[in-house]
DNA sequence: TAATTATCTTACGTAAACGTAAGATAAGGA
DNA sequence: TCCTTATCTTACGTTTACGTAAGATAATTA
């Protein structure tokens, strides 16, 4: 027995999110609620399901664009014409960029765990690999692989 | 040779970004290059493996407060003392962040790949789970695991 | 040297994704 | 019914990460 009357209220505190944020979805076309007759929104086990994933892809970094763009690939879809086609070829790019996404964040995630391993575990040693100082660290051969080092020593 | 008088011209066709963008990091102090007597800013080889690593992280969605706190990691991290532990704990959050977020995408990843096939596999059947059509559709058992399809389906 | 072309500073403009305040109704409890 | 709390619309404010224009100076090319 699925409850179909949540306000606005519930539906934010449940989600963790703000009222003005659910609002804004809508104003967006992105979560149409229905109405009571005086006007208050009420939403459904779906609306809510579906506010949850527009949240979780906000959350990665999509835009309202771009979510936008994947919720409308059904009406497009069902078309079987050119513009169905292109939207099969967005979802590839979609995938293919959050790969790509992936591959930079785990690259990233190594370089900082090396990094840390160099900061932290060279006895106070944060010379760069340039430098004189420290030539038997043991991580001093790690260095010239951590780029996100260029970020963390200073510019002589 | 390195070469230590790039300007900022060619700074910025080189990492295909503006030269606005390369001014703005340093107003905000991640990126300091020297100056000539007239004033023109030059940079070597190593403030461009800065902005490189700089540019990689906003790209992934790392504001420019969270870059300059990487950034202040080394400085802290000698001191040997409270805020040398503050960082180290600061840096396990970024990765910890950063690895929830991997989970993430890889899981929005398999659900688009699964709604992909739902949609364009279906042979124009893209039917809600509840709905009574295509009772035989092959990928109807993979349905109700899509949360993303909440996102494509229609409310009713 | 003259004429482009590039860079400088200053500063206002912009888009996205909401935050927040005001004033008016609506809904729910005592 | 009265009072308190929630929701409504309207609309201006805010932050981040730059874009863009203006007017001046510097560097490069003819």
């Amino acid at each position: 027995m699925a409850k179909n009357n949540y306000k606005i209220g519930e539906v934010a505190s449940l989600l963790a999110t703000s009222i003005r944020t659910i609002r804004y979805y809508e104003e967006e076309g992105l979560l149409t609620p229905i109405r009571t007759q005086r006007g208050t929104r009420l939403y459904s086990e779906h609306h809510i399901a579906r506010l949850t994933i527009i949240l979780r892809l906000t959350k990665l970094g999509f835009s309202i664009e771009a979510i936008r763009k994947i919720a409308e690939i059904r009406e497009k879809s069902q078309t079987g014409d050119e513009s169905s086609f292109q939207m099969e070829h967005h979802l590839k790019e979609v995938l293919d960029t959050i790969g790509d996404q992936i591959r930079e964040l785990e690259s990233i995630s190594v370089e900082i765990n090396d990094a840390r391993d160099v900061i932290s575990g060279c006895n106070g040693c944060s010379n760069r690999p340039s430098s004189k100082g420290c030539p038997d660290c043991p991580v001093r051969k790690k260095l010239d692989n951590i780029e996100l080092l260029n970020l963390v020593w200073d510019t002589e």
